[in-house]
DNA sequence: CCGAGACGTTTCTCATTACCAAACGGATAC
DNA sequence: GTATCCGTTTGGTAATGAGAAACGTCTCGG
């Protein structure tokens, strides 16, 4: 726990922060940014560009679509993925909203796959994106099915409060986690976005990996209880399919 | 040009790669791979871990979705995915082939954005997917409304064969890539892939970044005559759309 | 039940290597 | 025309990453 980390590769992914912030930069904006000379700066945009996690466009080092190749396939590698990709396409095709599937990593849920149907919200989510796993109706449903210990883990490292109607108490919390265990599914309306509402089933193919499968969509639809029974069980019947899918192989 | 890259960089993607390759690895596997020294190889893990792009679990260290964010927000800052992803969803909808958007990068083409509609061919591409310019239909596409003097750098780096359909002779892929651009779109019918024909048309929002649209679909299909003309119909019609929006904004 | 080996981790010393300073060549602005 | 910015290259030096050795833990096999 006191071995110090390297300082070379903390530089050079805090250089890959600045190509993203700048969109682009060369050494000096680097140098500048980081507070190391120019012809260090330079070393390190010659190396990303040699790895090939950035190219240099005449003086000025722009970040690669490597890192979108390398992000697609851990994506397409996760077993719960593989099972779920077609399901979530059904979804988004029958169901017009935003189905998306979360899982959880070091602590955080991560949206690893969403596909927007025709009539979807436009929120400003994306795959790759992590949020606590508190704060999301997505998030406490994997929350709600994680071993108890690395519940407390996750509840000890502190709650986050990010929007007024955030659950920060952790008793409240555990409260709402046990609901969420009973109903089978989870359903949030205006807690994470105003205008936004959703529901959310567990995914938990095997004991360490826990995912959600969720649909978010307009509040105002949600609200209608019969159409929300009716994402509730598309969800369902979508889960018992990827379960199917997922332990009986591709 | 001669300024040698830094040792430390390259070796920290050494070791991504190690982790992506073996799925999670600990000091030892990483250490044997590289032929390192075991706490040199806990040092690099230990500091990916610190910077977010690799996870610990129990003293196995993978991969993190970090790599998924940062390609997934590259991927939505670029203005071409903004203007056409509407489309794009419109495309695989109507169609229910599988429309993808390709953008040029150091040489190559990149897969930026595919979504497979309900009849959609399963190809093993993904976003971020990297292939030659002169091997695929988007590819051409790109290749034929580049300038030329990048084109010919491009013809000079070499036309490596992937299939015995790959067109290798620069002056036949120069004939190629005028037809192209005289009929204003690319048709393949199972030169990458057998059963799988490509329609393209190019989108050039502006002289520095060219870009293409595609549709792939069964070969069966393509070959009927008007159903060519319908998807050829539909991505002008998108490109078209895409142009406006590229140029008025969002 | 105990010992051997493998592993992740830590500490330490030394030589490598990454850092900075200075300078070059080109582009741009005044 | 000159001054200043930039990207790039070079070389000397000191910080830093590399490797050896050892600790604690776990797993396996005797």
């Amino acid at each position: 726990m006191t071995t110090p980390t390297m300082q070379s590769v903390e530089r050079v992914f805090e250089v890959v922060d600045v190509l993203w912030r700048e969109d682009g930069a060369g050494p000096a904006a680097v140098a500048e940014a980081l507070d190391i000379h120019r012809s260090t700066a330079h070393g390190y945009l010659r190396s990303l560009e040699a790895v090939g996690y950035a190219v240099n466009d005449g003086g000025t080092y722009e970040l690669s679509y490597r890192f979108l190749d390398m992000g697609t396939r851990l994506q397409y590698r996760n077993r719960v993925f593989q099972a779920a990709r077609e399901e979530i396409s059904r979804l988004s095709r029958e169901t017009g909203e935003l189905p998306t599937l979360a899982v959880e990593e070091a602590g955080g849920a991560v949206i690893l796959h969403q596909r927007p149907g025709e009539n979807a919200l436009e929120l400003g989510t994306y795959s790759g994106m992590r949020t606590p796993l508190h704060t999301t109706a997505s998030g406490k449903t994997i929350l709600a099915h994680m071993p108890a210990e690395r519940v407390d883990a996750v509840l000890d490292g502190g709650l986050e409060r990010v929007t007024d109607r955030t659950v920060t108490d952790p008793e409240r919390l555990r409260e709402r986690l046990a609901s969420i265990r009973e109903d089978g599914h989870a359903v949030d309306v205006d807690q994470q976005v105003v205008g936004m509402g959703t529901v959310a089933v567990p995914l938990h193919p095997d004991d360490d990996h826990v995912a959600s499968l969720a649909i978010a969509c307009p509040s105002e639809r949600i609200r209608n209880e019969s159409y929300q029974d009716e994402l509730v069980g598309a969800l369902k019947e979508s889960r018992n399919r990827i379960s199917i899918k997922y332990q009986y192989g591709r």
